[in-house]
RNA sequence: GCCGAUGUAGCUCAAAGGUAGAGCAAUUGAUUUGUAAUCAAUAGGUUGGGGGUUCAAUUCCCUUCAUCGGCUCCA
């Protein structure tokens, strides 16, 4: 007798071993059409899997992130079916699914060009329409290593040498097309109803710059037209609100060839922008008990060596200047400056936590391929503060900086951030137990507040644990901005102290941290999130005034002065063109207010207020008018 | 840095081995307008830079720079 735990919770017993199809038939013939795979005891297996002992079901459908893994993951095996019918040297590397789609990475001389992947496509389809059953088969390693070499399929015979000697291992055939693979995966290839590949590129097998370069094509895959449509849609609209085009239309920021890559020139509207964003950070920052401080863009040499950048970090660093005959860097990090400012003086234990911050600009280098738009730049500016405090304090300060980090995030309308605490790598200073202790309390702090994050084992820096609040961008690609890091190598090396309450020198401990991140890619967030649509408090103009004839001018002019009293920022559309096009223009630069003016409103002292994307709000007085605008701040 | 694609006017895009064209934006003039484009005229480009092939290159080739999509790395 077998005993299962169906996905409503109820149980139903079966007499003999039993497919997990058939109790998903049994369970529910609506379901068991769309479940994709089955889950037994929260492991993921073929639906045609046996169930022999008592177990837990579930049926992942699509909708499901477990489903869709399972339907991109077979869609990728059927990408490789086709390429290998079209281009048989071709040697399969790896072919998972990803977040949004799967890859598959083969080594080929040529490249795939966008008609090979019409062709790939075309050939897919036709195996889509075969319905050709994707069958398991279970491998002892020799036998495994036999039929890959057999196929002189070199990549998955490297693959092979790690599994373990007894481990089970399983291929997956459908056709005439085999894979090492641990499945599971879809019934059969008819399963699959819509696909689309999106692009090529090229990856390094195993994601290491010194391994081949191998060729990946990405796809991605749907039950229905509909739902690729949909897909595509949304990457349309993504592109819309990409930071780049965004920065260009509204004539926020600009990269200039002749300036140099990755270094930003900031237009007035992004100035603006930026102006207000630093601006309530200097504030929000003295309401925490920071101090403010400035330091400079260059320092010698020494202060490099003595902080162990020279020897740690040199790569990102641009090579030295010569000035009357020694040696400077342009900075990448700000630390060594505000040690060099706690330093300055002796400290007591009672000043502690002293917390010093800064808008400090840094210059790293990056190579050339991986600078985006303000996302990774060459010069940037880091929110900055570095927290020097006394073990006892750890705690407490690391609490107050994450619910610091998020309530800055969230003032900026941000909702949603992934969190992630980075663990001790191999390569690191520090004594473990300061290391778990530090750790310890990272993870404290963040079970204390609720919050949910994940542990990134041994992806710490070398220095110290940190914790990582990243922000999705337009098109779902995550971005670090909060970083909140121990370092226990500093306050060593710059043999940093206060005294104590035992009148004896200590070590203190400290925290580099940044909740923006860096000014440039918080900006960029920033705009994708709201579309280019920046709250009013953050909106770069905030009303335009339109006259809608000449004769209203002198009228208009004499609204603009009072709302620039109230301290609104405004622009002035007196060219001689119609309202229309003037509103559609306003539009198009997606300014939250209007404020229209004709002889109507003048005759009867007043403003129509027009809201962007929403519309008319019809004619106010202008006090009205204000006290609409200022509940929006 | 590596793999691939791209680079034409401020922006979006055409064309083609015989020295480039449109729409929008800009400028000027006319128009004085009621909630997403009034009309006309003008101006704007050594087709990213350098080199080569050719009688002729913006087009073909090489090289270099930059951008885009990834790999790798990170704020």
């Amino acid at each position: 007798m077998i005993k299962v735990t169906l996905p409503d919770g109820s149980i139903r017993e079966y007499e003999k071993p039993v497919k997990a199809l058939q109790i998903a038939q049994d369970f529910d013939p609506e379901l068991a059409e769309k479940s994709l795979c089955a889950e037994v005891n929260d492991k993921l297996v073929d639906i045609t899997y046996t169930i022999d002992e008592d177990a837990k079901i579930n049926f992942p459908t699509f909708e499901t992130d477990e489903g869709k893994e399972v339907y991109w993951h077979s869609t990728a095996h059927l990408m490789a079916q086709a390429v290998k019918q079209l281009f048989p040297s071709t040697k399969l590397a790896i072919g998972p699914a990803i977040e949004q789609g799967f890859y598959y990475d083969f080594d080929r001389e040529e490249s795939f060009t966008d008609e090979d992947l019409q062709k790939i496509e075309m050939k897919m389809k036709e195996l889509i329409a075969q319905s050709l059953p994707y069958h398991r088969t279970e491998l002892s390693k020799a036998e495994a290593i036999e039929i890959f070499s057999e196929m002189n399929e070199t990549y998955k015979l490297e693959l092979l040498e790690d599994i373990p000697e007894d481990e089970i291992i399983s291929s997956y055939k459908q056709g005439d097309f085999i894979d090492l693979c641990r499945g599971p995966h879809l019934t059969d290839t008819g399963r699959i109803k819509a696909i689309k590949l999106l692009r090529t590129s090229g990856a390094y097998w195993r994601g290491d710059e010194k391994n081949k370069m191998l060729k990946r094509i990405y796809g991605i895959s749907f039950p229905t037209e509909k739902e690729l449509a949909d897909y595509l849609q949304f990457l349309n609209e993504a592109m819309q609100r990409d930071h780049r085009k965004l920065g260009k239309d509204l004539d926020l920021f600009s990269i200039n060839d002749e300036v140099g890559p990755g270094l930003v020139l900031w237009h007035p509207k992004g100035a603006m922008v930026r102006h207000l964003i630093e601006a309530y950070w200097k504030e929000q920052h003295l309401k925490k008990g920071y101090q403010l401080v400035y330091t400079p863009h260059i320092g010698r040499a020494s202060l490099w060596e003595t902080s162990g950048h020279l020897g740690f970090y040199k790569e990102n660093m641009y090579s030295k200047m010569d000035i009357e005959g020694q040696d400077y860097y342009i900075k990448p990090m700000n630390c060594p400056f505000h040690i060099s400012i706690y330093n300055s003086s002796l400290h007591s234990y009672r000043e502690l936590p002293i917390r010093l911050a800064e808008l400090g600009t840094v210059y790293r280098y990056e190579r050339s391929g991986v600078l985006h738009g303000l996302m990774r730049v060459r010069g940037f500016t880091q929110d900055d503060a570095h927290i020097i405090c006394t073990p006892e304090q750890m705690d407490s300060e690391v609490e107050k900086l994450i619910v610091f980090s998020l309530e800055m995030l969230k003032a900026f309308g941000f909702k949603e951030f992934l969190i992630y605490l980075s663990t001790q790598p191999e390569d690191c200073v520090g004594k473990k137990e300061d290391w778990d202790k530090a750790t310890a309390s990272l993870a404290a702090s963040l079970e204390k507040l609720g919050l949910e994050y994940k542990v990134d084992e041994g992806g710490g820096a070398f220095y110290g644990p940190k914790i990582d609040i990243k922000i999705k961008d337009a098109l779902g690609r995550a971005w670090q901005c909060t970083t909140i890091q121990f370092d226990f190598n500093e306050p060593e090396r710059f043999d940093m102290t206060y005294i104590g309450a035992d009148n004896t020198a200590h070590r203190p401990y400290m925290i580099h941290r940044a909740v923006l991140g860096s000014v440039e890619r918080f900006f960029a967030t920033l705009l994708e999130y709201h579309s280019g649509n920046l709250p009013l408090w953050l909106a770069p103009v905030q009303i335009i005034l339109i006259p809608i004839t000449d004769a209203q001018i002198e009228y208009t002019r004499k609204i603009e002065e009072q709302l620039l009293e109230q301290g609104f920022r405004c622009e002035f559309d007196a060219r001689s063109e119609k309202m229309g096009y003037k509103i559609r223009a306003a539009e198009k630069s997606k300014i939250p207010f209007m404020c229209i003016i004709g002889k109507n409103e003048e005759a009867n002292n007043q403003v129509t207020l027009r809201q962007h994307t929403v519309g008319d709000l019809g004619a106010m007085n202008l006090e009205e008018a204000i006290s609409i605008l200022r509940q929006k701040l």
